[in-house]
DNA sequence: AATATTTTAGAAATCGATTTCCTATAGCCT
DNA sequence: AGGCTATAGGAAATCGATTTCTAAAATATT
């Protein structure tokens, strides 16, 4: 891909211009601007004030390169605009402008090439940490090895691989699995169905145990037929619940790991003139603000995104920054909480 | 506020390295994964080859410096996790992916302090372009001249300022509003209400603006006490609603310019009994998600912001970057529509 | 075959800040 | 007052890639 040349931008003022103006050198400049104890305070306030009234700013890129390090983090998720992701790009961003780091942020589309790539943009641009929830497409994980071959710090987040070795932060899983099934059962409902993700994740792995753990644990019947795994969509829920709830054995409730697949599982209910909760319990993840808007209300289980970024960024800062190459690796579990409503509540 | 020193990470791979090993200079490598005319096939494939094998990741800061242009965009949102900024931030980012281009995102949380800090960090980091929708605060612009000053290309959308020149891209705000009001109006609605946001915003001065020729146009009574210019959250749309709708003339219809308050006005119809759209209309503006699941359906101006987000990004590419000094400047407008949903139905 | 021209590769300067090492001066002590 | 220690400031090297300039080698021309 050819790439388009750049005119370069008019000079801006750097630390020789500051310490030509003020007769001084350079590299007394560059003390007095990062605050040096071997600078008098009379020369850093000359410097402070020539570095206004000249507005010099600070090049980053020069810093960086001397430097070694870039206060740079990039994240990589699926898609920015879900807002599970926004949410936690977002807890993420205000712990880092906290600690004066910026974010570059990648979104790979559910496509293993773009993840990639996007691993190899964040690399070049010296990231000193990166962030990342996998993309459904991801069963291999050479390209997370790339991160550690450089020597970049990185954390796995919501959808990580256990094939390889990092900081993790993610819900507890299949327990938030396992009580979504209890609070089906308890209000009442038998025949529950799995509408899960595809089965390579871990994430997906961990709630279908959930589920059957609970669903043995409460002496329900296991239908090998209610388990779905790629079920990841509004069309694809309320095509498969269509399918299912034509049967001679049909679910009289619906696990999904996603609130859109419960969106569609409602869809399908009222195409076929069942309703929620009285005929059908529902209860999906992530607690995306819809849930309580649709009729009825859809159950969820509250994942805390805003929450988990703000302990990934976190978890980086106070550990991982500093992280010594022996050191033990940590995995956070972030808090899950069963949000009933409407679609789960006889 | 004191900064944790960070330990250097391990040096990696340099074209030095790999000359060295190759026994060429380093200039040599540098034009070979350039693809350098000045170099022989034989000598590219050779510095490819051994690049690879010794896993040889460019370094950007180094280029940077050196060329003294990034690659990088920045951007600055009120919010990252509101879907109308997460679907631009998204349309965005596909089209830099195109260009190779990386993105650095910042959120203001409509604060003018941390827009201010958002652009002192995105001028450091030397992004090539700043690309910012203004918060709901920012009332000054000197902050956008010192981005200007710095010769950093700019580009202000949705929430612009006209005080200072630079390229824009936005709806037709007048026109939208205007066609918001014809709709309400054309389905019998006649005292209709504006809840828009802070006036010192040239977005909501269109969108009254709009609104007021509609009235006149089609001979409807302007009501001064119909108009709010503070209603910015679903709370206080609630609240002002329900204010409005307890006095002697009051509204028949809602223009909201967001769907979060079209949502408040809908909860105070429900605090009220009455419904929608029998005894009222509304109508608000993004399509969010949640429009078209609410009960009744909340009809809404579709500001198509995902194209909005690639429009602003291909203007980068298409024009700004390659601007000359004396260049025309230039504003888009994005397409909106009318999607018409239960809420304003009768 | 001799000269002119074009290719190809290398040497060295450069981008802007940081940092190490060194020197001069001020301040301190007996 | 002489000598010693702190302290403040400067010189120069450095980070890694790009780029300009130069020169040698290869090719073309007459």
């Amino acid at each position: 891909m050819a790439i388009v040349p750049m005119a370069k931008r008019e000079k801006r003022i750097t630390i020789y211009d500051l310490a030509k103006s003020l007769n001084i050198a350079p590299s007394s400049v560059s003390k007095a601007l990062n605050n040096s104890h071997a600078i008098s305070s009379k020369i850093k306030k000359m410097v402070e004030d020539k570095a206004k009234e000249l507005n010099y700013i600070h090049n980053t890129n020069a810093a960086n390169l001397r430097r070694g390090f870039s206060r740079i983090i990039g994240v990589i998720v699926p898609k920015i605009n879900e807002s599970f992701f926004a949410n936690i790009i977002a807890g993420i961003e205000k712990v880092c402008v906290q600690h004066q780091h910026s974010l570059i942020i990648c979104q790979t589309e559910e496509s293993l090439e773009k993840e990639v790539n996007a691993v190899q943009t964040l690399i070049r641009q010296n990231v000193d940490c990166i962030l990342i929830s996998l993309s459904l497409e991801t069963q291999s994980t050479a390209h997370l090895e790339e991160i550690k071959n450089n020597h970049i710090h990185f954390i796995q987040f919501d959808r990580i691989s256990p094939a390889i070795d990092s900081y993790t932060v993610v819900n507890d899983n299949e327990e938030a699995s396992y009580q979504a099934v209890v609070h089906l059962a308890k209000q009442g409902y038998q025949n529950i169905a799995y509408f899960g993700g595809p089965a390579h994740l871990n994430l997906y792995q961990e709630r279908k145990q959930g589920y059957k753990n609970a669903l043995k644990d409460f002496g329900l019947t296991f239908y090998e037929d209610f388990v779905k795994d790629e079920i990841i969509s509004t069309a694809s829920g309320k095509q498969e619940a269509l399918h299912l709830l034509q049967t001679d054995v049909k679910p009289d409730a619906f696990l999904c790991t996603s609130d859109y697949v419960s969106l569609g599982v409602l869809e399908a209910l009222q195409q076929l003139n069942l309703s929620s909760p009285k005929d059908v319990g529902i209860i999906g993840f992530a607690n995306e603000m819809f849930t309580q808007l649709v009729q009825p209300s859809l159950s969820s289980v509250n994942q805390f995104s805003y929450e988990m970024g703000e302990q990934i960024a976190e978890l980086y800062f106070s550990e991982v920054m500093k992280q010594k190459d022996n050191e033990e690796i940590k995995t956070i579990k972030v808090k899950t909480e069963i949000v009933q409503r409407a679609s789960s509540s006889r």
